[in-house]
DNA sequence: CTCGATCCCTGGACGC
DNA sequence: TGCGTCCAGGGATCGA
C-alpha cells in the first residue's frame, strides 16, 4: 500500500525516466476513478512532463502548456497544469515500450515522445487520476497537513496534543499529516513506544517529540529502502522495495516483539489493523466508567 | 469534535 | 478442483 515512502520512490524512478518527455496522446480503460476523464484526453496532448513532484501521498507531474504547433491551443491550453495520481492500494504508474502489451487493469495509457507509454494500472481502482489546472490544484492540496519529513516540533507537538482523537487516527488523518499511512503509523509508535489508542492530548512532550523523530527516521531509512512491498507495491522500474524486512510491529501479529520479546497483538483501532507490543507499547487507562451519582451542578466559574 | 459504519473494488486466503 | 465467503485497506461520506 503505497504511503509517502512509495510514492517518494515512484516519483524519484518518474524523475529518472520520463523527465521532459512529451505527451503525445491519451489511450483510457476504465474511468471510473478520474475525475474528468475528457480532460485527460482534451488537454494533456502536446504538454512536456517538466517535474515530477509529491504531496503527502499524491503525485504531481507537471505539465508545460500545451505546444502543438499546427493549431492554436484550447482554452486553458496555454497555461501550465498538472496531472495528479494517487496510487490508492493498488496503483502502479510506470513507463513501458509501447509495444509490450498492456497489462491487466492497465486504465491509463500516455503515449510519450519518445516510443514509451507511461501507465497507469490499477485493479482496486482506489487511486485517483485529476488533471488539474494551477487553481484547482492549489484548491485541492489546501487541506492537507503538514509533511512529516519536514514538521517542526512544536507544529507536530501542536497538531497531536491538541487532540482528543487516537494517535494512530491521528497519524492517519491526512490534515494532520499528509503521506502517513497504516504500516508506518503502526512502525513508528511501535518504536516510540505508544500505544496506538493513546488520545493525542495524553502524549507527553517527551513522548511527542520521539514520535516525531521516529516517524521522520522510519519514513526516511524507508526511502532509502525503496519503501514496503506489503501485497503488490513495484517502484517506476517495476522492482519491490525492501523496507517491509525491517517492519518492527505492521503484519507481525503472534511474533515476537523485537524489543522484549512479548507477542505482538493486532487489534482494530481507528478502523484499521493496528500491530503493536501489549508491553513495550501499554494501552491507556481504560476510561474509568464509575457509575457515579449524580452530583449537584457546580456554578460555573464566571 | 470524534466515532463507527458503509461504500467503493479485486485478488488472495480459507473452508468445505 | 471449485465455489462461496471473508478480508484487506485509503478515503469519502453520513449519522450518532
Amino acid at each position: 500500500m503505497p504511503e509517502l515512502p512509495e510514492v517518494e520512490t515512484v516519483a524519484r524512478g518518474l524523475r529518472l525516466t520520463i523527465l521532459g518527455r512529451r505527451i503525445l496522446s491519451v489511450t483510457l480503460g476504465k474511468t471510473d476513478f478520474i475525475d474528468d476523464p475528457a480532460a485527460l484526453e482534451q488537454h494533456l496532448p502536446g504538454r512536456r512532463i517538466e517535474a515530477v513532484d509529491r504531496y503527502g501521498k499524491f503525485m504531481l507531474l507537471r505539465l508545460s502548456p500545451a505546444s502543438i504547433s499546427d493549431r492554436p491551443p484550447a482554452n486553458g491550453d496555454a497555461a501550465p497544469a498538472s496531472l495528479l495520481v494517487h496510487l490508492g492500494m493498488t496503483g502502479q504508474l510506470a513507463p513501458c515500450a509501447a509495444d509490450q502489451p498492456c497489462a491487466k487493469h492497465t486504465h491509463v495509457c500516455l503515449q510519450l515522445d519518445d516510443g514509451r507509454e507511461l501507465r497507469y494500472t490499477d485493479p482496486r481502482r482506489f487511486g485517483r487520476i485529476a488533471y488539474l489546472a494551477e487553481a484547482p490544484l492549489a484548491q485541492e492540496l489546501t487541506d492537507f497537513g503538514a509533511d512529516p519529513l519536514e514538521v517542526s516540533l512544536e507544529e507536530f507537538a501542536g497538531r497531536i496534543r491538541s487532540r482528543h482523537a487516537r494517535i494512530k487516527a491521528l497519524l492517519l488523518d491526512q490534515t494532520v499529516l499528509r503521506g502517513v499511512g497504516n504500516i508506518y503509523a503502526d512502525e513508528s509508535l511501535w518504536r516510540a513506544k505508544v500505544h496506538p489508542s493513546r488520545l493525542g492530548a495524553q502524549l507527553s512532550a517527551k513522548q511527542a517529540e520521539t514520535l516525531r523523530k521516529v516517524l521522520k527516521d522510519t519514513l526516511q531509512k524507508a526511502i532509502v529502502m525503496r519503501g514496503s512491498s506489503i501485497s503488490d507495491f513495484l517502484d517506476a522500474n517495476g522492482e519491490p522495495g525492501e523496507y517491509q524486512r525491517h517492519h518492527r510491529a505492521y503484519g507481525r501479529e503472534g511474533k515476537r516483539c523485537y524489543r522484549c520479546g512479548a507477542t505482538i497483538r493486532r487489534a482494530i483501532v481507528a478502523g484499521r489493523s493496528s500491530y503493536f507490543c501489549p508491553r513495550c507499547q501499554p494501552a491507556p487507562r481504560r476510561r474509568v466508567r464509575v457509575a457515579r451519582t449524580p452530583r449537584k451542578k457546580r456554578p460555573r466559574n464566571a
